[in-house]
RNA sequence: GCGAUCGUAGCUCAGUUGGUUAGAGCGCCGGUUUGUGGUACCGGAGGUCGGGAGUUCGAGCCUCCUCGAUCGCCCCA
């Protein structure tokens, strides 16, 4: 035991009702992608280093001390995914998917950051990701929106969760914005919490989202993106809310809602919750424009969110009960091969049967309930004057059971 | 990276101002009862008290270090 190597922090063997949820989570997260005809993709775990830090900026948080970067056994330096988009712009460029612009895509699977854990945050953690690159249109951004919201009403968790939606404008006007952002800030700088006086250095747009009260005084009178938005940049707004009003998507105007990562442009949104304590958004997004020129791709219009898996399943809770199932017996030793084959009698017509062939009959029918069987089939000898099956409902009131037994009973032709 | 709380059998936890062989419930294994089961009863296995060092005649209970968990900060999905 105490030679045991220990799990590594920040990691998560999920088990049980856990895994359930979150299995959950990813089965509907790909009947609501094919419903939107979100084309599936599979990427790789690693990249090159420069991948994640040319195009999410190398002074983010994510980049400089977040990332599990190694040098490979060819002096590479490689680096464990932390975020989906970088890598599948990366692939878009590489792999010439120019071709099928607009491309819808959607991928899930691990990401890695070395954080501090906590509740909702891990090391090894799980996302959902969908883009559509090379669409400059706001229908993009509604198409994506609408997707995330019929994804979480489908997990039964859109009314704990509110769709906070800002602009960042274009890069001229995000620009402008930032620059008047710290000019405003600097001249309060002693007073701002020593969070934020780093982040007027490295992300003062940031600040805006500081849950310090001392800062607060101050964004409530800070500069607002609307004053700066061009003109291009507010019709894009507009367009991308009439859309989303036209959809039966509700949102919430949130003026300080920003994006960590260099890439965004124009949309930003997050679906946030305060049933999971600090960690409240579920999923979030918007549009990165910039970042194929980052990568040294042509300039490529996108939009994109990533959710949670982890945070979803949380919300989620218990899956609901699963479709009752058969625990097949054989009575004695000269009925494992019926037994045998009258699982594979019934797991070919999609009965979900299980078998219980540990210790003694009691013992079996114990392990048998515990499993949460919903009947029981003993199987006899093949020549036992009995016949060869014995069934036994588990269901106090058998009701629902009755099917069960009848598509049973009909597996195995008897009456 | 910063702060706080916590870490005793597989699980959930008790363990009195530090003092003889560390306990319970559930679970697990075996048995009895039983109409082939969800009951009851009997018995059993299982812990170097996260790890290391120290204080003390003596530490699960005190100190330090370390690893991990949890909750915040930060960051982000």
């Amino acid at each position: 035991m105490s030679n045991t190597p220990k799990a590594i922090r920040g990691t998560q063997d999920i088990f049980g009702a856990e895994a359930e949820a979150f299995a959950h989570v990813v089965e509907t997260f790909e009947r609501v992608r094919k419903l939107y005809r979100f084309r599936r993709i599979e990427m790789p775990v690693f990249e090159k280093t420069e991948v994640f830090s040319r195009s999410i900026g190398e002074t983010t948080d994510v980049v400089s001390k977040e990332m599990y970067s190694f040098l490979d056994r060819g002096d590479e330096s490689l680096t464990l995914r932390p975020e989906f988009t970088a890598g599948i712009a990366r692939a878009y460029i590489t792999n010439g998917w120019q071709q099928h612009a607009p491309l819808k895509v959607a991928t899930h699977g691990p990401l890695f950051r070395y954080e501090r854990p906590q509740k909702g945050r891990y090391r090894q953690f799980h996302q959902l990701d969908a883009e559509i690159i090379g669409a400059a249109e706001p229908q993009a951004d509604v198409e994506l929106l609408v997707m995330a919201d019929q994804l979480l009403k489908e997990l039964g968790i859109a009314d704990g969760v509110t769709l906070m939606l800002n602009t960042l404008g274009d890069g001229a006007s995000r620009d402008a914005w930032r620059a008047s952002l710290v000019e405003y800030f600097r001249a309060v700088q002693g007073d701002l919490s020593e969070d934020s006086q780093e982040r007027l250095e490295r992300n003062p747009l940031r600040i805006l989202d500081s849950k310090d009260p001392r800062d607060q005084a101050f964004v409530a009178g800070a500069p607002k993106i609307d004053d700066f938005l061009s003109g291009e940049a507010q019709d894009f707004f507009g367009a991308v809310t009439s859309g989303l009003d036209a959809a039966g998507v509700a949102w919430t105007r949130s003026q300080s809602l920003v994006r960590g990562l260099d890439y965004y442009r124009h949309t930003a949104f997050e679906f946030v919750t305060d049933r999971l304590g600090a960690q409240g958004t579920v999923l979030g997004g918007g549009r990165y424009d910039g970042l194929m020129e980052s990568l040294g791709g042509p300039a490529t219009p996108a939009v994109g969110w990533a959710a949670g898996i982890e945070r979803l399943a949380m919300l989620v809770g218990e899956v609901g009960p699963q479709d009752g199932h058969v625990v097949v017996i054989a009575e004695n030793s000269g009925a494992e091969a019926a037994a045998l084959r009258t699982l594979k009698q019934l797991r070919s017509v999609g009965i979900p049967a299980n078998a219980s062939f540990k210790g003694n009959p009691k013992r079996r029918i114990e392990v048998a309930t515990k499993d949460g069987a919903s009947l029981l089939l003993f199987v006899r000898d093949d020549d036992d004057p009995r016949g060869l099956y014995n069934f036994r409902s588990m269901l106090r009131e058998g009701n629902s059971d009755d099917l069960l037994a009848m598509r049973v009973r009909a597996a195995l032709g008897i009456e």
